[in-house]
Order: structure tokens, then C-alpha cells, then sequence
DNA sequence: CAATGAATGCTAAAAATTTAGCATTTCGTG
DNA sequence: CACGAAATGCTAAATTTTTAGCATTCATTG
């Protein structure tokens, strides 16, 4: 249950103090928004504290949510390399700090620190190769085994202090496309094997190795060769 | 429609000079293997002419396609920045011809020209953001959508001289997770409608801008906001 | 031009998933 | 500690999708 690494552990001090030197600190509260999809103000951001989650909203009202990151991860590099728009709304979870660093000074900054643009490189390897597994699980996994492995992602991306999750069904089911009913019942599987334990707004996970080596068993990918 | 440019087309003349040296030219027959899932000798991979497909075996035979990269495009990053072995079995989609650079001197090569790292970055981002739209999609569109916004990477991808593709029902089944029946169905409404036309290996775009308009019109993210 | 293998077309039953309710439990708050 | 909002639990019908066939069409080649 690898996790790809945030941004900031790659950098060097004096990196990161340039970088931070470079960039203006936003503050937002919980659940404020921090830009909507197809706004396109270029620049990185970069998550100094809290957390912050990415989705789209259908006209139908409905919400996906693709991603969420935590401390030290970046977002918007589309916008400094691939000239796109945002493509996501983007709101804070919980009480979030963000350095936003525009264009303009992150390409400075990237030619007198080289190492700025390795450690992006091997940022986004790590992501693509995330979203690449993420969309191979869809196709071909139970939504069992869909949902233990968003729950090691929530743990390894959210940094919660023990292993319960605070996530809700709903949560879970607009993270994966699912409804609530076919979540409901994938836990209630995971929980009758001991694997999980069921809360109220939250979700515990009772026997680590177990969820682990379910996840394993179910994923041929994992199967040796 | 956008695609993600392939890194020789973001590269100077020097840049390509210089990679080619530093690479060993590998020649693939149609279908033949050129790496399997798992293993990890690390380099990058540029494809010089031809194609190369990506996918997964799983353990009961099903294939999952995951990819098809044509001329100018790479792949290998992961194993250069990531550190993570091969995640999928590569296969020659005609006579292809590879240009394989060791990590090593693709390091070295880097460090000579600072442009090669932000290429990939361009590569990279826009591959992501590929990914991450392609996850979307499975979990927000019909699937008729789903075959639609397939048939343009297809034409996009592969450098098709025409409108016609050269796909077997079955391997859209193959890259959508879906099942040939449920592919067969969609491509009779679409082909109803008069958008494509069905032929045996293939299909005709029949009404680009129509088809194009059928994606917008079932993809709220198109939507004006 | 007949034979053959490969691909599509079609069908119906089985299985999985969603939808739309309503009941129940939980948790904070007045 | 009663209340209300929010979340989970549960159910059954409706819908979608897959599975497993078999029939038909197409292209190649001997």
C-alpha cells in the first residue's frame, strides 16, 4: 500500500525555503472553496497544513471526488506545464494553509534549483502511476476489495492519527461511484470477517494484516507471477 | 479532444540528438513482448516508430488494456523516478522500433540538458490529467459516452490515416472493463444515431463533429458553468 | 470458390447494482 | 434529557450488465 511521497519531503532546506519565499500563505476554513474547476489563474500550490479535496460537481448536483491530498503534497501543475484550466474544484478539509507560488516565480525558482523540477517528476510518476492503478481497480476489482484499498488510501493520504477513519458511507460511495446501498453492503462483508469495524461517521480498521492480505488475495496484480 | 504531446515533439534538435546517442535501438515484431509486468531493469523507453500496447493479465487470462502510446511517445519514467518496477506488460502493435536509454546515462543526459526534464514534466502532467479524466469517466458516464470519448484516443493515439479504426469490439471491451455485449449494444446506438458506422475489425467515425457533440452533450464536465 | 477461423449479431437467463423509500441509531445541542 | 439533524440499516422493485450460448457474416487462403 505504497503512497506517493508529498512534494515537500523531496526538497532540499534551502529549496524549500526559496520556494517559501517565493509564494503567498492563503488560509482557509473548512470546507471553503480554493478554486473551481476551469478557473485558470496559473501557479502551484502547495499544502502547508490541512487537507485538501478535489472532485467534480455534475449538473445533476452530484459530486465525485477524485482526490485528496494532505501536508507537504502540491496541486496545479497542470496549470504551470500543461496550460490547462483547473480541472477539478478544490476545498479545504479542516482548517488548510496553502502557498501559492505563480508562474513567474516558480519557473525562476526551477532554473536556479534544478532539483525542484526532479522532485515534480517524481511527484507526478508516483500519481499517474496512482490514478493508472485507481482506474485498473474499477475495472476489475469487487467493490470490496475497491473499498479496502480507499481506505488504506484515506489513511496513507489523510494522516489520521490511528486507524480510524473518519469517512462517512456516502463519502466512500462518491470516492469510488458507487451508491451508498452497494457500500453499505461491501463493509458489512469486510466487517463479518472481522477485517473492519463500523462507527458512526467513521470506520475503523480492526485487523490491519487481514484487510491487507484480503486486498492481496483479491487482486491478481498482487498474485506472484 | 486534446492528447498528450509526444515527448520528442517537446524536445530541441540537440535534445534528440543527444538522447538517441545516449540509447541502444531495439526492433519489436508485431505483438511481440517487450517487457512484462513486474520486472525492473530501469531506463526510459522512446518509441521511435510503431506502437505499443500496455495492459495487464489477470490470473483467470482476462486482459485489461491500459494504454497504447504511439511514435514520440516514452515510458519507463517509473522506473526512473519512482523507483517501481515495470507496472504493465508492454506488446509491439506492428513493427515497432524502441530506443531504450539506461538510467544511468538518461541521469547524466539530464544534467547536460535541463530541457529533457521539463518535457517530461509537459509529458507527464498531461498524461496524468489523462488518468485522472479517464477514472472520471468510468465512474460518471453511459457507456456510449464511454465508447465515443475511446474511439477519439484511439484516432488521437494511433495516427490512423483516417476516421477508420482498426479495433475489434472485443478490445474496446478490453480497455473499457466492459463486456462485449454491453460494448455491442452501445455501438448500436451510436451507429442508430448515425455517428459511426460498424465494419468487421473496425469502425468508421461517420460524423466526427456529431460524435463530438454526443460527448459534450453526456459529459457534464463540458457543460457550460 | 469452398473451407476455415475470426469477428459480429443476437438472445435469454442470471447476477449485480441502483433507486427510492422508510426505519433506526447516533450525536450534538438547547 | 428530549429533540432534531445526520448518518446508517434495511428492503424491494427497477434497471443495468454480464454470462453463456449459438447463429451469422466476413476475410483469407489453399
Amino acid at each position: 500500500m505504497e503512497q506517493n511521497p508529498p512534494l515537500l519531503t523531496l526538497l532540499s532546506a534551502a529549496e524549500i525555503r526559496d520556494l517559501v519565499a517565493a509564494g503567498e500563505e492563503r488560509r482557509f476554513t473548512d470546507n471553503q472553496n480554493i478554486h473551481a474547476r476551469g478557473s485558470d489563474l496559473p501557479g502551484l500550490s502547495v499544502i502547508k497544513s490541512g487537507r485538501v479535496r478535489f472532485g467534480i460537481f455534475g449538473e445533476d448536483g452530484r459530486y465525485i471526488q477524485t482526490g485528496l491530498l494532505g501536508q507537504g503534497h502540491c496541486f496545479g501543475e497542470a496549470t504551470l506545464f500543461a496550460n490547462m484550466p483547473r480541472a477539478y474544484d478544490a476545498d479545504a478539509v479542516g482548517e488548510t494553509v496553502i502557498l501559492s507560488v505563480s508562474k513567474k516565480k516558480f519557473d525562476d525558482l526551477c532554473d536556479a534549483h534544478p532539483g525542484i523540477a526532479k522532485a515534480l517528476l517524481v511527484t507526478l510518476t508516483s500519481r499517474l502511476y496512482e490514478a493508472l492503478d485507481f482506474a485498473d481497480d474499477i475495472r476489475r476489482l469487487s467493490i470490496e476489495t475497491r473499498i479496502a484499498k480507499q481506505l488504506f488510501r484515506f489513511v496513507a493520504s489523510g494522516g489520521f492519527s490511528s486507524e480510524t477513519i473518519p469517512v462517512r458511507q456516502t463519502d466512500l460511495a462518491y470516492a469510488l461511484g458507487l451508491s451508498r446501498v452497494s457500500v453499505g453492503k461491501a463493509l458489512e462483508t469486510l466487517k463479518r470477517r472481522g477485517l473492519i469495524e463500523l462507527g458512526y461517521g467513521e470506520i475503523r480498521i480492526a485487523d490491519r494484516a487481514g484487510l491487507e492480505n484480503w486486498v492481496i488475495d483479491h487482486d491478481s496484480r498482487h498474485a506472484e507471477r
